[in-house]
DNA sequence: CGTGAACTTGAGATTTCTCAAGCGGGGTGG
DNA sequence: CCACCCCGCTTGAGAAATCTCAAGTTCACG
Protein backbone atom coordinates (compact mmCIF):
# COMPACT_ATOMS: atom_id res chain seq x y z
CA UNK A 1 0.00 0.00 0.00
CA UNK A 2 3.34 2.12 0.56
CA UNK A 3 5.05 1.29 -2.39
CA UNK A 4 3.64 3.62 -4.25
CA UNK A 5 4.87 6.28 -2.13
CA UNK A 6 7.69 4.79 -1.62
CA UNK A 7 8.50 4.87 -5.45
CA UNK A 8 7.07 8.40 -5.23
CA UNK A 9 9.60 10.08 -2.82
CA UNK A 10 12.84 7.85 -4.03
CA UNK A 11 11.61 9.17 -7.27
CA UNK A 12 14.53 11.72 -7.02
CA UNK A 13 17.30 10.34 -5.00
CA UNK A 14 17.24 7.17 -2.75
CA UNK A 15 15.79 6.46 1.02
CA UNK A 16 18.20 4.68 3.57
CA UNK A 17 16.59 1.45 4.82
CA UNK A 18 15.73 3.39 8.24
CA UNK A 19 14.16 6.23 5.94
CA UNK A 20 12.26 3.65 4.05
CA UNK A 21 11.00 2.23 7.36
CA UNK A 22 10.05 5.43 8.47
CA UNK A 23 7.84 6.20 5.78
CA UNK A 24 6.34 2.61 5.68
CA UNK A 25 5.19 3.57 8.92
CA UNK A 26 3.25 6.88 8.29
CA UNK A 27 0.50 4.39 6.59
CA UNK A 28 -1.37 2.96 10.18
CA UNK A 29 -4.94 2.84 8.88
CA UNK A 30 -6.29 0.06 6.31
CA UNK A 31 -7.15 1.49 2.97
CA UNK A 32 -10.35 2.83 2.19
CA UNK A 33 -12.24 2.66 -1.64
CA UNK A 34 -13.60 5.92 -2.99
CA UNK A 35 -16.03 5.69 -5.99
CA UNK A 36 -15.34 7.72 -9.12
CA UNK A 37 -16.28 11.57 -8.99
CA UNK A 38 -16.08 11.76 -5.43
CA UNK A 39 -14.49 14.56 -3.57
CA UNK A 40 -11.91 13.05 -1.39
CA UNK A 41 -10.14 16.14 -0.10
CA UNK A 42 -12.30 19.53 0.51
CA UNK A 43 -11.01 23.04 0.24
CA UNK A 44 -11.09 24.41 3.54
CA UNK A 45 -9.56 23.24 6.95
CA UNK A 46 -8.68 19.44 7.43
CA UNK A 47 -9.20 17.26 10.47
CA UNK A 48 -5.39 16.31 11.25
CA UNK A 49 -4.44 14.09 8.45
CA UNK A 50 -3.07 13.68 4.97
CA UNK A 51 -5.02 11.48 2.19
CA UNK A 52 -2.61 9.27 0.50
CA UNK A 53 -3.70 8.06 -2.65
CA UNK A 54 -2.86 4.21 -3.39
CA UNK A 55 -4.70 3.34 -6.10
CA UNK A 56 -6.35 5.36 -8.98
CA UNK A 57 -5.87 8.70 -10.25
CA UNK A 58 -7.51 12.09 -9.20
CA UNK A 59 -7.83 15.13 -10.18
CA UNK A 60 -6.82 18.51 -8.35
CA UNK A 61 -9.49 21.54 -9.54
CA UNK A 62 -11.10 24.69 -8.19
CA UNK A 63 -14.54 25.83 -9.06
CA UNK A 64 -15.57 29.16 -10.07
CA UNK A 65 -18.98 30.45 -8.76
CA UNK A 66 -20.66 30.03 -11.90
CA UNK A 67 -19.96 26.80 -12.77
CA UNK A 68 -16.71 27.24 -14.76
CA UNK A 69 -13.62 24.84 -13.54
CA UNK A 70 -10.10 24.74 -13.31
CA UNK A 71 -8.25 21.65 -13.04
CA UNK A 72 -4.82 22.01 -11.96
CA UNK A 73 -2.84 18.72 -11.69
CA UNK A 74 -3.89 15.30 -11.79
CA UNK A 75 -2.18 13.14 -8.69
CA UNK A 76 -1.45 9.83 -9.67
CA UNK A 77 -0.91 6.84 -7.06
CA UNK A 78 1.92 7.46 -4.15
CA UNK A 79 0.96 11.38 -4.45
CA UNK A 80 -0.21 13.08 -0.94
CA UNK A 81 -3.23 14.47 -2.04
CA UNK A 82 -3.21 17.40 0.79
CA UNK A 83 -0.01 17.98 2.37
CA UNK A 84 -0.26 21.56 2.15
CA UNK A 85 -3.14 20.88 4.73
CA UNK A 86 -0.32 20.18 7.01
CA UNK A 87 0.75 23.49 7.06
CA UNK A 88 -2.47 25.54 6.13
CA UNK A 89 -5.80 25.50 5.11
CA UNK A 90 -6.67 24.06 1.62
CA UNK A 91 -7.55 26.00 -1.29
CA UNK A 92 -8.27 23.95 -3.42
CA UNK A 93 -10.22 20.05 -4.22
CA UNK A 94 -9.40 17.01 -5.02
CA UNK A 95 -11.92 14.63 -6.56
CA UNK A 96 -11.72 11.07 -7.65
CA UNK A 97 -11.04 10.81 -11.47
CA UNK A 98 -11.20 6.58 -11.59
CA UNK A 99 -12.62 4.27 -8.34
CA UNK A 100 -9.40 5.36 -6.11
CA UNK A 101 -8.01 3.31 -2.78
CA UNK A 102 -6.98 5.89 -0.26
CA UNK A 103 -5.57 5.80 3.31
CA UNK A 104 -4.75 8.13 6.05
CA UNK A 105 -1.79 9.90 7.47
CA UNK A 106 -1.84 11.79 10.40
CA UNK A 107 -0.17 15.81 10.42
CA UNK A 108 1.68 14.87 13.68
CA UNK A 109 3.27 11.58 11.82
CA UNK A 110 4.21 13.67 8.78
CA UNK A 111 5.67 16.59 11.03
CA UNK A 112 7.30 13.63 13.20
CA UNK A 113 9.17 12.01 10.64
CA UNK A 114 10.32 14.99 8.49
CA UNK A 115 11.95 16.21 11.66
CA UNK A 116 13.80 12.35 12.66
CA UNK A 117 14.71 11.58 9.12
CA UNK A 118 15.20 14.66 6.93
CA UNK A 119 16.22 12.56 4.13
CA UNK A 120 12.13 12.43 3.76
CA UNK A 121 11.70 15.96 4.29
CA UNK A 122 14.06 16.28 1.86
CA UNK A 123 12.26 14.04 -0.51
CA UNK A 124 8.74 15.64 0.41
CA UNK A 125 10.27 18.93 -0.71
CA UNK A 126 11.57 17.50 -3.68
CA UNK A 127 7.99 16.18 -3.99
CA UNK A 128 6.01 19.50 -3.35
CA UNK A 129 8.63 21.62 -5.51
CA UNK A 130 8.14 19.32 -8.49
CA UNK A 131 4.46 19.61 -8.62
CA UNK A 132 5.31 23.39 -8.38
CA UNK A 133 6.95 22.80 -11.63
CA UNK A 134 3.85 21.35 -13.19
CA UNK A 135 2.13 24.17 -12.31
CA UNK A 136 4.15 26.32 -13.81
CA UNK A 137 4.63 24.31 -16.66
CA UNK A 138 0.99 24.17 -17.50
CA UNK A 139 1.16 28.60 -17.05
CA UNK A 140 3.76 28.43 -19.83
CA UNK A 141 0.89 26.48 -21.80
CA UNK A 142 -2.46 28.36 -21.16
CA UNK A 143 -0.10 31.28 -21.32
CA UNK A 144 1.79 30.99 -24.56
CA UNK A 145 0.96 27.82 -26.61
CA UNK A 146 -1.81 26.91 -28.76
CA UNK A 147 -4.31 24.78 -28.27
CA UNK A 148 -2.93 21.57 -30.04
CA UNK A 149 0.36 22.24 -28.12
CA UNK A 150 -1.84 22.43 -24.98
CA UNK A 151 -2.95 18.81 -25.21
CA UNK A 152 0.31 17.41 -27.14
CA UNK A 153 1.78 18.69 -24.10
CA UNK A 154 -0.73 17.20 -21.37
CA UNK A 155 -0.57 13.69 -22.80
CA UNK A 156 3.43 13.66 -22.81
CA UNK A 157 3.39 14.77 -19.21
CA UNK A 158 1.16 12.47 -18.46
CA UNK A 159 2.60 9.58 -20.13
CA UNK A 160 5.53 10.09 -18.06
CA UNK A 161 4.40 10.28 -14.69
CA UNK A 162 2.14 7.34 -14.92
CA UNK A 163 4.98 5.34 -16.19
CA UNK A 164 7.03 6.75 -13.47
CA UNK A 165 4.15 4.39 -11.16
CA UNK A 166 4.38 1.53 -13.71
CA UNK A 167 1.28 2.00 -15.76
CA UNK A 168 2.68 2.53 -18.98
CA UNK A 169 1.84 -0.33 -21.26
CA UNK A 170 4.09 -0.59 -24.22
CA UNK A 171 3.09 2.38 -25.47
CA UNK A 172 -0.10 3.00 -24.19
CA UNK A 173 -1.85 4.72 -20.68
CA UNK A 174 -4.69 4.35 -18.99
CA UNK A 175 -5.56 8.21 -19.07
CA UNK A 176 -9.87 8.13 -17.92
CA UNK A 177 -10.26 12.00 -19.06
CA UNK A 178 -12.86 13.33 -20.74
CA UNK A 179 -12.96 16.07 -23.50
CA UNK A 180 -14.31 17.73 -20.95
CA UNK A 181 -11.71 17.39 -18.10
CA UNK A 182 -9.14 18.09 -20.59
CA UNK A 183 -11.06 21.17 -21.77
CA UNK A 184 -10.98 22.26 -18.09
CA UNK A 185 -7.11 21.82 -17.17
CA UNK A 186 -6.25 23.48 -20.34
CA UNK A 187 -8.43 26.63 -20.56
CA UNK A 188 -10.28 25.27 -23.97
CA UNK A 189 -13.75 24.71 -24.69
CA UNK A 190 -14.87 21.27 -25.00
CA UNK A 191 -15.86 22.01 -28.96
CA UNK A 192 -12.04 23.12 -29.94
CA UNK A 193 -10.83 20.44 -27.74
CA UNK A 194 -12.63 17.57 -29.70
CA UNK A 195 -11.67 19.92 -33.12
CA UNK A 196 -7.80 19.67 -31.91
CA UNK A 197 -8.34 15.88 -30.85
CA UNK A 198 -9.50 15.21 -34.45
CA UNK A 199 -6.41 16.84 -36.19
CA UNK A 200 -4.45 14.73 -33.75
CA UNK A 201 -5.69 11.56 -34.59
CA UNK A 202 -6.03 12.20 -37.98
CA UNK A 203 -2.18 12.96 -38.52
CA UNK A 204 -1.69 9.66 -36.43
CA UNK A 205 0.05 11.30 -33.59
CA UNK A 206 -2.15 9.68 -30.96
CA UNK A 207 -5.02 7.12 -30.30
CA UNK A 208 -7.39 8.35 -27.41
CA UNK A 209 -10.48 6.31 -26.88
CA UNK A 210 -11.88 4.50 -23.99
CA UNK A 211 -9.68 6.16 -21.37
CA UNK A 212 -6.65 4.76 -23.02
CA UNK A 213 -4.15 7.02 -24.66
CA UNK A 214 -1.79 5.27 -27.10
CA UNK A 215 1.65 6.88 -28.28
CA UNK A 216 1.57 6.20 -31.70
CA UNK A 217 4.02 9.03 -32.72
CA UNK A 218 6.29 9.89 -29.90
CA UNK A 219 8.65 12.24 -31.36
CA UNK A 220 5.62 13.83 -33.18
CA UNK A 221 3.81 14.07 -29.81
CA UNK A 222 6.77 15.60 -28.05
CA UNK A 223 6.99 17.97 -30.98
CA UNK A 224 3.71 18.98 -31.32
CA UNK A 225 3.97 19.87 -27.37
CA UNK A 226 7.49 21.54 -27.52
CA UNK A 227 7.77 19.05 -24.59
CA UNK A 228 10.92 19.33 -22.41
CA UNK A 229 10.66 17.36 -19.24
CA UNK A 230 12.92 19.16 -17.17
CA UNK A 231 10.35 20.63 -15.17
CA UNK A 232 9.46 17.39 -14.08
CA UNK A 233 12.65 16.18 -12.48
CA UNK A 234 12.55 12.69 -13.44
CA UNK A 235 15.82 12.01 -14.65
CA UNK A 236 16.20 8.41 -14.30
CA UNK A 237 12.65 7.46 -15.12
CA UNK A 238 13.50 9.23 -18.46
CA UNK A 239 15.69 6.24 -19.47
CA UNK A 240 12.70 4.15 -19.19
CA UNK A 241 10.92 5.79 -21.76
CA UNK A 242 13.42 5.47 -24.90
CA UNK A 243 11.72 2.16 -25.89
CA UNK A 244 8.61 4.34 -26.65
CA UNK A 245 11.05 6.30 -29.13
CA UNK A 246 10.91 3.84 -31.59
CA UNK A 247 8.33 1.16 -31.99
CA UNK A 248 8.56 -0.83 -35.16
CA UNK A 249 6.05 0.39 -38.11
CA UNK A 250 3.99 -2.81 -38.11
CA UNK A 251 3.63 -2.28 -34.17
CA UNK A 252 2.43 0.81 -34.35
CA UNK A 253 -0.06 0.40 -37.01
CA UNK A 254 -1.70 -3.15 -35.41
CA UNK A 255 -1.60 -0.32 -32.46
CA UNK A 256 -3.18 2.50 -33.88
CA UNK A 257 -6.19 0.09 -35.39
CA UNK A 258 -6.74 -1.61 -32.57
CA UNK B 1 18.56 43.66 5.70
CA UNK B 2 17.06 40.41 7.14
CA UNK B 3 13.45 42.00 8.52
CA UNK B 4 11.63 41.73 5.47
CA UNK B 5 12.93 37.59 5.80
CA UNK B 6 11.41 37.80 8.94
CA UNK B 7 7.68 39.62 8.66
CA UNK B 8 7.42 37.04 5.17
CA UNK B 9 8.21 34.08 7.22
CA UNK B 10 5.66 35.44 10.72
CA UNK B 11 3.50 36.25 7.74
CA UNK B 12 1.47 33.31 8.32
CA UNK B 13 2.26 33.17 12.54
CA UNK B 14 4.82 34.38 14.47
CA UNK B 15 8.09 32.86 15.49
CA UNK B 16 9.70 32.19 18.56
CA UNK B 17 12.71 34.66 19.97
CA UNK B 18 14.86 31.66 19.15
CA UNK B 19 13.59 31.03 16.03
CA UNK B 20 13.70 34.69 15.35
CA UNK B 21 17.16 34.98 15.84
CA UNK B 22 18.15 31.51 13.67
CA UNK B 23 16.41 33.35 10.85
CA UNK B 24 19.03 35.99 11.50
CA UNK B 25 21.74 33.98 11.41
CA UNK B 26 21.08 32.58 8.27
CA UNK B 27 22.09 35.68 6.11
CA UNK B 28 25.98 36.52 6.61
CA UNK B 29 27.20 38.26 3.96
CA UNK B 30 26.73 41.98 2.90
CA UNK B 31 23.56 42.97 0.56
CA UNK B 32 24.98 42.99 -3.34
CA UNK B 33 23.01 45.39 -5.31
CA UNK B 34 21.40 44.33 -8.96
CA UNK B 35 20.80 46.54 -11.97
CA UNK B 36 17.15 46.02 -13.18
CA UNK B 37 17.17 43.25 -16.04
CA UNK B 38 19.60 41.28 -14.49
CA UNK B 39 19.10 37.91 -14.39
CA UNK B 40 19.70 36.99 -10.69
CA UNK B 41 18.90 32.86 -10.17
CA UNK B 42 19.74 31.28 -13.76
CA UNK B 43 17.99 27.51 -14.92
CA UNK B 44 20.08 25.03 -13.65
CA UNK B 45 21.98 23.59 -10.66
CA UNK B 46 23.02 26.70 -8.80
CA UNK B 47 26.11 26.96 -6.42
CA UNK B 48 25.56 25.67 -2.74
CA UNK B 49 23.32 28.65 -1.92
CA UNK B 50 20.00 30.36 -1.87
CA UNK B 51 19.45 34.70 -3.01
CA UNK B 52 17.32 36.01 -0.61
CA UNK B 53 15.55 39.18 -2.10
CA UNK B 54 16.48 42.10 0.38
CA UNK B 55 15.10 45.22 -1.34
CA UNK B 56 13.48 45.53 -5.01
CA UNK B 57 10.98 43.83 -7.00
CA UNK B 58 11.66 40.73 -9.18
CA UNK B 59 10.52 38.38 -12.09
CA UNK B 60 10.13 34.99 -12.32
CA UNK B 61 10.14 33.34 -15.53
CA UNK B 62 10.59 31.11 -18.48
CA UNK B 63 11.27 32.01 -22.05
CA UNK B 64 10.55 29.51 -24.97
CA UNK B 65 12.81 29.06 -27.77
CA UNK B 66 11.40 31.68 -29.86
CA UNK B 67 11.48 34.01 -27.46
CA UNK B 68 7.97 33.92 -25.60
CA UNK B 69 8.20 34.71 -22.25
CA UNK B 70 6.13 33.51 -19.58
CA UNK B 71 6.58 35.48 -16.35
CA UNK B 72 5.36 33.37 -13.56
CA UNK B 73 5.39 35.16 -10.19
CA UNK B 74 6.67 38.45 -9.20
CA UNK B 75 9.19 37.88 -5.68
CA UNK B 76 9.06 40.86 -3.45
CA UNK B 77 11.82 41.65 -0.67
CA UNK B 78 11.65 39.07 2.29
CA UNK B 79 10.96 36.32 -0.87
CA UNK B 80 13.35 33.35 -0.78
CA UNK B 81 14.08 33.31 -5.18
CA UNK B 82 15.33 29.98 -5.22
CA UNK B 83 14.63 27.52 -2.19
CA UNK B 84 13.86 24.87 -4.76
CA UNK B 85 17.71 24.88 -5.35
CA UNK B 86 18.43 23.80 -2.39
CA UNK B 87 16.30 20.52 -2.89
CA UNK B 88 16.84 19.86 -6.87
CA UNK B 89 17.67 22.51 -9.98
CA UNK B 90 16.05 25.12 -10.83
CA UNK B 91 13.97 25.16 -14.07
CA UNK B 92 13.45 28.79 -14.43
CA UNK B 93 15.12 32.13 -13.84
CA UNK B 94 14.43 34.88 -11.71
CA UNK B 95 15.39 38.96 -12.96
CA UNK B 96 15.31 41.59 -11.23
CA UNK B 97 12.38 44.26 -12.04
CA UNK B 98 14.13 47.16 -10.55
CA UNK B 99 17.02 48.25 -9.17
CA UNK B 100 17.65 45.07 -6.18
CA UNK B 101 19.77 44.25 -3.13
CA UNK B 102 19.79 40.24 -2.67
CA UNK B 103 22.33 38.87 -0.43
CA UNK B 104 23.03 34.55 0.04
CA UNK B 105 22.13 32.17 2.35
CA UNK B 106 23.88 28.43 2.07
CA UNK B 107 21.51 25.62 1.56
CA UNK B 108 23.37 23.71 4.18
CA UNK B 109 22.45 26.83 6.72
CA UNK B 110 19.05 26.43 5.36
CA UNK B 111 18.65 22.67 5.92
CA UNK B 112 20.53 22.78 9.44
CA UNK B 113 17.90 25.75 10.43
CA UNK B 114 15.09 23.68 9.03
CA UNK B 115 15.91 20.66 11.63
CA UNK B 116 17.03 22.75 14.18
CA UNK B 117 13.91 25.03 13.91
CA UNK B 118 10.75 22.70 13.18
CA UNK B 119 8.95 26.20 13.63
CA UNK B 120 11.19 27.95 10.53
CA UNK B 121 10.66 25.06 8.72
CA UNK B 122 6.42 25.01 9.33
CA UNK B 123 7.19 28.63 8.10
CA UNK B 124 9.01 27.90 4.99
CA UNK B 125 6.35 25.36 3.97
CA UNK B 126 3.99 27.96 4.46
CA UNK B 127 5.95 30.03 1.93
CA UNK B 128 6.45 27.46 -0.52
CA UNK B 129 2.91 26.35 -0.34
CA UNK B 130 1.30 30.15 -0.55
CA UNK B 131 3.88 30.65 -3.81
CA UNK B 132 2.11 27.44 -5.03
CA UNK B 133 -1.15 28.46 -4.28
CA UNK B 134 -0.79 31.59 -6.49
CA UNK B 135 0.53 29.74 -9.24
CA UNK B 136 -2.59 27.70 -9.28
CA UNK B 137 -4.31 31.03 -8.76
CA UNK B 138 -2.77 32.24 -12.27
CA UNK B 139 -3.74 28.57 -13.98
CA UNK B 140 -7.23 29.82 -13.09
CA UNK B 141 -6.84 33.22 -14.61
CA UNK B 142 -5.42 32.19 -17.90
CA UNK B 143 -7.64 29.22 -18.08
CA UNK B 144 -10.73 30.33 -17.31
CA UNK B 145 -10.91 34.59 -16.51
CA UNK B 146 -11.46 37.08 -19.60
CA UNK B 147 -8.26 39.65 -20.32
CA UNK B 148 -9.90 42.07 -18.21
CA UNK B 149 -10.85 39.63 -15.07
CA UNK B 150 -7.33 38.50 -15.09
CA UNK B 151 -5.54 41.92 -15.45
CA UNK B 152 -7.82 43.18 -12.77
CA UNK B 153 -6.99 40.15 -10.89
CA UNK B 154 -2.99 40.81 -10.52
CA UNK B 155 -3.35 44.41 -9.55
CA UNK B 156 -5.61 42.98 -6.44
CA UNK B 157 -3.36 40.53 -5.82
CA UNK B 158 -0.35 43.25 -6.13
CA UNK B 159 -1.78 45.56 -4.21
CA UNK B 160 -2.22 42.97 -1.48
CA UNK B 161 1.56 41.12 -1.48
CA UNK B 162 2.78 44.83 -1.75
CA UNK B 163 1.32 46.15 1.39
CA UNK B 164 2.29 42.63 3.10
CA UNK B 165 5.81 44.01 2.76
CA UNK B 166 4.94 48.01 3.72
CA UNK B 167 5.02 49.30 -0.05
CA UNK B 168 1.27 50.43 0.40
CA UNK B 169 0.67 54.37 0.35
CA UNK B 170 -2.87 55.26 0.52
CA UNK B 171 -4.07 53.56 -2.11
CA UNK B 172 -1.17 53.12 -4.53
CA UNK B 173 1.76 50.66 -4.94
CA UNK B 174 4.84 50.70 -6.85
CA UNK B 175 4.18 48.63 -9.98
CA UNK B 176 7.21 48.95 -12.11
CA UNK B 177 5.98 46.85 -14.98
CA UNK B 178 5.04 47.17 -18.71
CA UNK B 179 2.39 46.68 -20.91
CA UNK B 180 4.18 43.77 -21.90
CA UNK B 181 4.98 42.38 -18.53
CA UNK B 182 1.72 42.42 -18.05
CA UNK B 183 1.00 40.37 -21.25
CA UNK B 184 3.98 37.91 -20.34
CA UNK B 185 2.23 37.43 -17.25
CA UNK B 186 -1.29 36.80 -18.31
CA UNK B 187 -1.01 35.04 -21.86
CA UNK B 188 -2.10 38.25 -23.90
CA UNK B 189 -0.85 40.40 -26.63
CA UNK B 190 0.47 44.11 -25.53
CA UNK B 191 -2.34 45.25 -28.17
CA UNK B 192 -5.26 43.87 -26.18
CA UNK B 193 -3.64 44.26 -22.66
CA UNK B 194 -3.44 48.05 -23.59
CA UNK B 195 -6.58 48.58 -24.63
CA UNK B 196 -8.19 46.38 -21.68
CA UNK B 197 -5.80 48.86 -19.65
CA UNK B 198 -7.52 51.93 -21.26
CA UNK B 199 -11.18 50.75 -20.56
CA UNK B 200 -9.79 50.35 -16.71
CA UNK B 201 -8.94 53.63 -16.42
CA UNK B 202 -11.79 54.91 -18.29
CA UNK B 203 -14.21 53.67 -15.90
CA UNK B 204 -11.89 54.78 -12.76
CA UNK B 205 -11.33 51.97 -11.33
CA UNK B 206 -7.14 52.26 -11.29
CA UNK B 207 -4.45 54.43 -12.78
CA UNK B 208 -1.61 52.75 -13.90
CA UNK B 209 1.28 55.27 -15.05
CA UNK B 210 4.71 55.58 -14.35
CA UNK B 211 5.35 52.32 -12.40
CA UNK B 212 2.85 53.60 -9.70
CA UNK B 213 -0.37 51.50 -9.45
CA UNK B 214 -3.51 53.43 -7.82
CA UNK B 215 -6.64 51.95 -6.66
CA UNK B 216 -9.18 54.35 -7.24
CA UNK B 217 -12.25 51.77 -6.90
CA UNK B 218 -10.95 48.52 -4.97
CA UNK B 219 -14.56 47.06 -4.79
CA UNK B 220 -14.80 47.75 -8.37
CA UNK B 221 -11.21 46.17 -9.28
CA UNK B 222 -12.25 43.27 -6.88
CA UNK B 223 -15.17 42.81 -8.60
CA UNK B 224 -13.66 42.96 -12.16
CA UNK B 225 -11.16 40.34 -10.97
CA UNK B 226 -13.41 37.92 -9.11
CA UNK B 227 -10.74 38.25 -6.78
CA UNK B 228 -11.24 36.39 -3.45
CA UNK B 229 -7.92 36.34 -1.50
CA UNK B 230 -7.96 33.31 0.43
CA UNK B 231 -5.64 31.79 -1.69
CA UNK B 232 -3.27 34.04 -0.70
CA UNK B 233 -3.12 32.86 2.96
CA UNK B 234 -2.36 36.41 4.96
CA UNK B 235 -5.61 36.55 7.32
CA UNK B 236 -4.10 39.28 9.35
CA UNK B 237 -2.97 41.50 6.69
CA UNK B 238 -6.28 41.72 4.82
CA UNK B 239 -7.62 44.03 7.83
CA UNK B 240 -5.39 46.50 6.98
CA UNK B 241 -6.66 47.09 3.78
CA UNK B 242 -9.90 47.64 4.25
CA UNK B 243 -8.74 51.03 4.80
CA UNK B 244 -8.63 50.80 0.87
CA UNK B 245 -12.11 50.05 0.89
CA UNK B 246 -13.76 53.36 1.01
CA UNK B 247 -11.64 56.09 0.46
CA UNK B 248 -13.46 59.84 0.76
CA UNK B 249 -14.82 60.74 -2.96
CA UNK B 250 -12.53 63.81 -2.87
CA UNK B 251 -9.09 62.17 -2.37
CA UNK B 252 -10.08 59.75 -4.66
CA UNK B 253 -10.44 62.34 -7.28
CA UNK B 254 -7.43 63.92 -6.41
CA UNK B 255 -5.64 60.67 -6.50
CA UNK B 256 -6.71 59.88 -9.95
CA UNK B 257 -5.74 63.02 -11.64
CA UNK B 258 -2.54 63.51 -9.79
C1' DC C 1 17.58 67.91 -30.67
C1' DG C 2 17.96 62.96 -31.62
C1' DT C 3 16.93 58.40 -29.98
C1' DG C 4 14.80 54.53 -28.03
C1' DA C 5 11.54 52.35 -25.24
C1' DA C 6 6.97 52.17 -24.08
C1' DC C 7 2.55 53.27 -25.23
C1' DT C 8 -1.33 53.95 -28.49
C1' DT C 9 -4.25 53.38 -32.58
C1' DG C 10 -6.27 51.21 -36.70
C1' DA C 11 -7.63 47.38 -39.39
C1' DG C 12 -7.86 42.93 -40.88
C1' DA C 13 -6.83 37.97 -39.67
C1' DT C 14 -7.16 33.96 -36.46
C1' DT C 15 -8.12 31.41 -32.91
C1' DT C 16 -11.24 30.05 -30.06
C1' DC C 17 -15.96 30.33 -28.21
C1' DT C 18 -21.00 29.74 -28.03
C1' DC C 19 -25.14 27.90 -29.30
C1' DA C 20 -27.67 24.32 -31.16
C1' DA C 21 -28.43 20.06 -32.89
C1' DG C 22 -27.42 15.24 -33.99
C1' DC C 23 -25.03 10.85 -33.08
C1' DG C 24 -23.55 6.58 -30.58
C1' DG C 25 -22.96 3.30 -27.23
C1' DG C 26 -23.47 1.37 -22.72
C1' DG C 27 -26.62 0.69 -18.99
C1' DT C 28 -31.19 0.16 -17.05
C1' DG C 29 -36.04 -0.50 -16.35
C1' DG C 30 -39.93 -2.70 -18.26
C1' DC D 1 -34.71 -8.95 -24.81
C1' DC D 2 -35.69 -4.53 -26.18
C1' DA D 3 -36.58 0.42 -25.95
C1' DC D 4 -35.12 4.30 -23.88
C1' DC D 5 -32.03 7.45 -21.86
C1' DC D 6 -28.03 9.73 -20.61
C1' DC D 7 -23.53 11.02 -21.16
C1' DG D 8 -19.90 11.95 -23.94
C1' DC D 9 -18.61 12.81 -28.54
C1' DT D 10 -19.22 15.15 -33.01
C1' DT D 11 -20.66 18.64 -36.42
C1' DG D 12 -22.11 23.13 -38.29
C1' DA D 13 -22.29 27.96 -38.31
C1' DG D 14 -22.01 32.42 -36.71
C1' DA D 15 -20.02 35.40 -32.95
C1' DA D 16 -16.62 37.04 -29.86
C1' DA D 17 -12.21 37.60 -28.00
C1' DT D 18 -7.88 38.13 -28.99
C1' DC D 19 -3.88 38.37 -32.16
C1' DT D 20 -0.80 40.28 -35.72
C1' DC D 21 1.02 43.71 -38.42
C1' DA D 22 2.04 48.28 -39.15
C1' DA D 23 2.30 52.88 -38.20
C1' DG D 24 2.22 56.83 -35.20
C1' DT D 25 2.81 59.19 -30.60
C1' DT D 26 4.85 60.43 -26.24
C1' DC D 27 8.23 61.09 -23.12
C1' DA D 28 12.47 60.57 -20.63
C1' DC D 29 17.21 60.88 -21.43
C1' DG D 30 21.65 61.80 -23.38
Amino acid sequence: MISHLLQNLQSHGALSPAERSAVAALVTGPARPIRPGTEIVCKGSQPGRCVLLVKGQALRFRMLDDGRRQIMSYPVPGDILDLQGVFMEMDHGVAALTACEVTHISHAAVERTMHDHPGVARALWRMAFTESAIFREWMVGMGRRTARARIAHLFCEQVLRLSAVGLLNRNRVPLPLTQQHLSDSLGLSVVHTNRVLQSLRKEGVISFRGGQLIVIDWEGLKKAGEFDPAYLHMDEALTRLEALATPTPDRVLRMATA
